[in-house]
Parts: structure tokens; sequence; C-alpha cells
DNA sequence: TTTCAATATGCGTAAAAACGCATATACTTT
DNA sequence: AAAGTATATGCGTTTTTACGCATATTGAAA
């Protein structure tokens, strides 16, 4: 786990990506299904950015049958976890957030 | 002022903007000839950078003569100001930041 | 008003990043 | 083993972003 902060801002500077961890930030854990309905992606774009992220160790994947689990790295250093936080508290009124958050809520693939 | 969370990382996720940020934050107010010799990057370099900052509220300038001094817009939302401190944290020991910090320091070029 | 110093910007080029689409891989089920 | 489902990736193209350099602008000083 070596994540500087210049590769945390520049991960996060994908609508998609950030989309996706203030999810996962959230929800602890989904899959690429649920990560597909919630942002409304198609399912190249979707896991092509969860391998940008899994590449700077933002996130890690655990393997369940045939399906994939995605979580933010448990061991992100503190000001990882305080900056998703705050970027976290920011999206909470906002779109595209909330609607994310509705989908994501109406979903459960697996 | 009408900053949102995408914008922010956007804006964060270069090597220069972000080390400048971090220098504004700890210093509150710095002129673009402090920035260059903090930062060892040429003149429009540095201006374009800063222009980008300014374009999404991120800075504010202050003109003193023919000084521009630069600081964090100071209507930034907290959750804004909590992305940067903890940012901020991140760098506080590590490389570049610290050089950064020590070239700031030897400098007071106006 | 000419000159100088500090800063900003226009513009063409280069580099980086995201995209779209097809296809590969991995696992499950039959 | 064959077929189906979920996920990953190779690859060429497009879009975005940063760069470099010259030049414009603004204010100060002579």
């Amino acid at each position: 786990m070596n994540l500087q902060p210049l590769d945390l801002t520049k991960t996060l500077a994908d609508d998609l990506r950030l989309r996706m961890v203030i999810l996962l930030a959230k929800h602890g854990e989904l899959c690429v299904c649920d990560l597909m309905s919630a942002v409304d992606a198609d399912q190249p774009k979707v896991s092509r950015h969860l391998a940008v992220m899994k590449r700077v160790d933002l996130v890690t994947a655990r393997r369940d049958g045939q399906w994939m689990h995605y979580r933010l790295h448990p061991d992100l250093p503190q000001w990882a976890f305080a900056v998703i936080r705050s970027l976290q508290d920011a999206a909470s009124n906002k779109a595209p957030y909330t609607e994310d958050e509705d989908r994501v809520r109406s979903v459960s693939c697996c």
C-alpha cells in the first residue's frame, strides 16, 4: 500500500470513478453488476474504471463465483479515507450522486 | 461559489496544482513568484495552472501593484477545505511536498 | 512616455486519458 | 464437453489536458 496524494486525486478525477468510490464508501462492497446499474454505464466501461482504481490500490476485489465484489481497500491510509469521506459528504445531496444511490438501492443483481 | 466534488478532484489531479494548493493551504497567501520558486516551474506554467484553479473558484487573486497574490477561496465549502486538509496531512512528510516547503521558506520575492 | 518587471494568454503541438467495440477469460450449469 | 453468464482486456480512435514558446497586458519607475 503506497498510495500517494496525487494517485488519489488523479483516480478520483473522473466522473464515473468518483461516483463509484462514493457508492463503495457508503455500501462497503458492491459487485460489478450493481455498479453498472447504479452509474448506468456499460460493463466494459465499469470494469475498465475499476481496473484503474485497483492499479493504485484504491480498491480491492474479491471473487465470488462468477461475480467480482469490489470495496475500498481496507488498508488505505487515514488521510485517504478522510478525503473520501469529505467527498461523500459533498455528494450526499447533489446530482448525480443521489440518483446513483437511488438506483443502487433498487437493484440486487447477485 | 458552486464548486462540485468533481471540479475539485479534477483540479487537484495535476502535480503542480496539487503542490500549489498544499502550499496555499499552509501559507494562506502567496504571490506567483513565490510559487514559481517553490515548485520550481516557469512563470507561464504557474500562471496557467493558477488560472485553471481560479476558473473553478478554488482560489482567488488579489492584485498588489505588479504582483498577484493567490489564496484558497475563503468561501470554499467545508467539505472542500476538509479534502484539502487531508491531502495536506498526507503531504506533510512526503516528497516533493516537503521540498516545496523548504523552497518557499527560503524565498521572499515581493 | 519610454522602459522595465510581473503576470496572463493565444496558439500550435504533444501527451495522456477515455471511449467503443470486439473478443478473451473465468466460472457455472447442463 | 458445450453453452451461458459475469467480468476483463486488446486495440485503434477520439477527446481532453498539459506543454512550450512567443507575445500581450498591467502596473511601476525613470
